[in-house]
DNA sequence: AAATGCATGTAACGCGTTACATGATTTT
DNA sequence: AAAATCATGTAACGCGTTACATGCATTT
């Protein structure tokens, strides 16, 4: 069996505890504010809702609007607070490591310098947007609500997003340097062979 | 559809320009080697390299051994190279983030601070074995092999994981400390309330 | 007239892990 | 005597993405 304690389902669990919310508004909030920490797909976050629905975990009424669809806002009982505690309580397993651009980068003997120096400089550049636009929304987020008993927590796994950033940009200076520098090398030494 | 390159395919493609190696050796290079970067279940190691043959893109040849089981060794073939050069030509696309110790900490409010301190300090602990590891194995390895044309991005490679390291035990540090402030914030309102 | 946003949902499929099976040898 | 190492493989299952369907309202 391959039992997996889905952390999935808690995490929209978890998400329900700031306020109710329908599965659209989860998949706005896991794009914009916490995209840097956890992302789900909808494919994930309808299914998922009714799964906890059915456990009683959730509940949900439907919302009518004029103009544009029904929504089906969530919120979570008392069951699914104390089932979240539970699974906050074991200790999370460590990320499984699957970085396809480092993996490229170290079979970069086998491809020309610049397709490397590419794939670097887009990091930077994806890097740079994300950091201002979570920077904004954290920031903005937390600001809203200051005596709010969630924001120093907030705030912790905002200032890890900050600085493994950080020191992701820090690797990529020093890395185009070196990649730079090899380039010098295979031009002058094809110029040598000619 | 749900078409996805299937990097992992691909990965094992790779490890066999360094040499020609068998599913188990495999397994344990991702695990010893560059853990930190990728990894692979043997689950998934021994159906790709069948599929690779399949696919003309490695060929295996059977090592008798005496007192322990035959290996089969697999070496990649001028197909195989080209289709790496294909793939490692295509930008990687970005990690999909998913930290469940930082979701975990996200949703701290709803418990005790030592849990969250617990989580952190272990977190600190696996890094710090796990630095010390691939430290050593990488250095071994390149220090190996001097002139190798792969020696460069190994270290560029290397790189990346002790910069994060480094990054992620600051803001460690930086945690616990905040946390350890909440710890004490909690338990002064619980005797003012008394 | 076409595209985008709001909103919910299902189906198909690929990817990856876990567990199991096998069996000899060496270490504890 | 039990456990670990070497070595290859398969089967079952869960997780997650992508694509598709629907339909109204607003923006371009």
């Amino acid at each position: 069996m391959a039992r997996r304690t889905s952390s999935s389902m808690q995490a929209l669990l978890g998400l329900l505890t700031i306020e109710p919310m329908s599965g659209y508004d989860l998949g706005l909030m896991v794009r914009a504010s916490i995209g840097h920490i956890w992302h789900e797909s909808y494919g994930q976050i309808y299914p998922n809702l009714k799964k906890l629905a059915a456990q009683g975990l959730v509940e949900s009424k439907t919302e009518k609007q004029t103009g544009r669809p029904d929504r089906r806002v969530y919120s979570i009982t008392k069951r699914g607070r104390e089932q979240l505690v539970l699974w906050l309580s074991v200790p999370p397993q460590p990320e499984i490591p699957r970085n396809e651009m480092l993996l490229k980068l170290f079979f970069g003997a086998q491809v020309p310098t610049r397709i490397l120096v590419g794939n670097v400089e887009r990091m930077v550049e994806e890097h740079r947007a994300l950091l201002e636009k979570f920077r904004h929304a954290e920031v903005e987020e937390i600001d809203r609500n200051p005596q709010y008993p969630d924001a120093p927590f907030w705030k912790m796994a905002a200032r890890f997003g900050q600085i493994e950033m950080q020191a992701h940009l820090k690797w990529a200076e020093e890395t185009l340097r070196e990649l730079r520098k090899i380039e010098k090398q295979r031009s002058s030494s094809k110029r040598t062979k000619e």
